[in-house]
DNA sequence: GCCGCAGCATGGAGCGTTCCAGAATCGTTC
DNA sequence: GAACGATTCTGGAACGCTCCATGCTGCGGC
């Protein structure tokens, strides 16, 4: 029977990963005590310690994650799901999350939805069989019945604004009308009373914006209101705005649903021979990578995104730690509001402010300004 | 001794998930038999088969990752380790290692440096510690010696140009060269001789750009010769340039080290009054996302970076059937090359197109053209 | 001199699987 | 009816680790 597991060792990648065995029997000790050792956890005299140190560190020796984590239960393991690889904004979020992590003992699992529900579902399943304790979705594209599902295995973290509050689902959002309220204060500030919303989505956070928008425009210019277009038809919509300015006619500004939208609006301006900013204004959402890109420069809204990551990461290992049944590692942080039981959530708890461009070429009617 | 379990268990996440042996005890049949069932292995009869199955699907059973791969001495993982989330071409080379996987079964694990060689290290120490089977870095910033020591343990795939060959490391790699010649050819056929050319990076890929360019310019235009400005003081260059421009004097066209430098001249340029591309002529290299973005448009090199993900993918998993002491699992394709031993290398086999800006405003010296 | 008690160190059980040798069952064939 | 082979099913060992009960020292106090 020995022979037979031989065949199962050698099938396996080359030079066989040396185990707390080979390591004990290098050091010379039991492989209780290797394990004491290698987690540096007390009941081992210094000098047994430090030999068992070196010999592991010889043999290359390094803990089997899947046989501890077999035994203990858990896996300190957080899955972060991105909607989408390749965006600014997936990358600030990441990047929170990781900052946070790193405090604690907790490894991350990314995974990768390509901006489609069904692939994001996939992912979701892998990284629960990958056996993640909790998972970050940074997307709001994930059903919420799927996630309600989910949530009653693993505690759940949404990044974004869901359709509708989903039992057992934290989220945490950025204060859209707040930063809808900022774009388009800044640009009545400039003069503008005939601003247009230009929105690409019907969705959740583009709701916010856009209700945000009305309000203002309602009460700050109430002889002009509000004036929306898209999601459908955006693209007539475009270019029916594009045919207005050049005629001198319609909005002076625009306030757009995000970043892109602005950049393509732009581009189909410039591309019209309108001259930008002087006949039209743009203010985008989410202070992207492309604002400093552009000529001009884009003024938008930012998100902390950083900000949004580490929250998010913060109330996963508190989750993972109350379904654990011990209490939160840290003392609750500001930030905490230890109000109802689940379900709840923390959403707006983000600030958000406006970036305007910088620098030489601010988006604006007729006349430069400074940093707003 | 049962209670001392009782606690371990105890202390698992709510509602302890089903094992192998809750399914077998309510199928009232042995362990083996459901692992035999559940894995769609031969050796049961289709009457207890399905009484296994049904059982486990009421109890909501999955099976355990880690047990398995524990006792297959395998993990069915992959580690993707990005030098950078988002960006356009890390997203894009994801997408395509992905897509491979998909037809594999293979489970895909990414790791994220964030631009930072040490930060790279301990992603890779993560994902090894995470038991992946080889890894795939798509970044040529990690030490050459320090993959080399972990080449040792698990096949490694980079996606990118090392500064040197590796041992056992493979590589897969555009054809820099042939792509900065495909650029500058195409300045040269729309009538430029004073070309430019502007690097932000003396690392390998940048190097094999610039000499392709040099090569060309001293080929087609011997009395204007190549002109390289970066990758030190390029901020300076850039600001020389544009005065020169200005003034009607130095180069009518500038090929970039890649579309980055590309924008911020363009910005710079812009912001300078200068009109483009009627002053000034830029080629980029990468074909970003930021092309179509800018205005005007950005004509680019285009690197195949879905067919690079795939190729690495195959090549990981190739390894990794080496390794075993199987053979490939697919029919050798036609990209295999194969010929030497590890190590070997696969560069410059992925071609390369220029993508000119199409539409209205392309690149050019005062006139327009189509296509490429 | 013996007891008690630290402090160290260890072997064995068990985590949830897979794998394998062998047992049990069944149908054929002589 | 015995012998045999094929088919179906099973228990135990093993994967690499953690945890626990227990054993072994040596030392201070009575």
């Amino acid at each position: 029977m020995n022979t037979s597991r031989r065949t199962a060792v050698d099938r396996r990648p080359s030079g066989r990963a040396p185990t707390i065995h080979d390591v004990a029997r290098a050091a010379g000790v039991s492989k209780s005590s290797v394990s004491l050792a290698v987690r540096g956890q007390a009941g081992l005299s210094e000098a047994t310690r430090s030999r068992i140190l070196d010999a592991a560190q010889q043999l290359g020796y390094r803990s089997n994650v899947w046989a501890r984590s077999l035994v203990q239960g858990r896996t300190g393991l957080i899955g972060v799901l991105l909607g989408d690889l390749g965006s600014s904004y997936h990358r600030d979020v990441t990047n929170g999350i990781e900052d946070a992590a790193a405090e604690q003992d907790i490894r991350l699992v990314i995974g990768h939805g390509r901006r489609d529900p069904e692939r994001l579902r996939r992912e979701l399943d892998s990284l629960l069989a990958l056996g993640v304790e909790a998972v970050i979705v940074v997307s709001s594209w994930l059903p919420p019945q799927h996630l309600e599902a989910v949530a009653q295995r693993v505690p759940i973290v949404v990044v974004g604004r869901l359709p509708q509050e989903v039992p057992g689902v934290d989220t945490v959002a950025n204060q859209d009308a707040a930063g809808a309220r900022l774009a388009v204060e800044h640009l009545l500030s400039l003069g503008h009373r005939r601003i247009l919303h230009l929105t690409g989505s019907s969705r959740t956070a583009a709701m916010h914006r856009r209700r945000a928008y009305s309000e203002v425009m309602r009460a700050r210019v109430p002889e002009v209101g509000p004036q929306v277009e898209g999601p459908e038809h955006l693209d007539r919509a475009q270019a029916h705005l594009i045919s207005q300015v050049l005629r001198g006619e319609g909005p002076t500004a625009v306030f757009t649903q995000n970043d892109r939208i602005a950049a393509e609006l732009m581009g189909r301006c410039l591309d019209a021979g309108i001259r930008l900013p002087d006949q039209l204004s743009v203010v985008g959402y989410d202070s992207s990578s492309l604002c400093s890109v552009l000529r001009p420069r884009l003024t938008s809204i930012d998100q902390p995104r950083l900000t949004m990551g580490s929250l998010a990461l913060r109330m996963a290992v508190e989750r993972i730690a109350g379904k654990l049944g011990a209490r939160a590692p840290d003392p609750a942080p500001r930030w905490t509001r230890p109000r109802a039981a689940p379900p709840w959530r923390l959403a707006d708890d983000a600030g958000v402010h406006l970036r305007a461009s910088g620098g030489g070429g601010p988006v604006s009617p007729s006349h430069r300004w400074g940093r707003a």
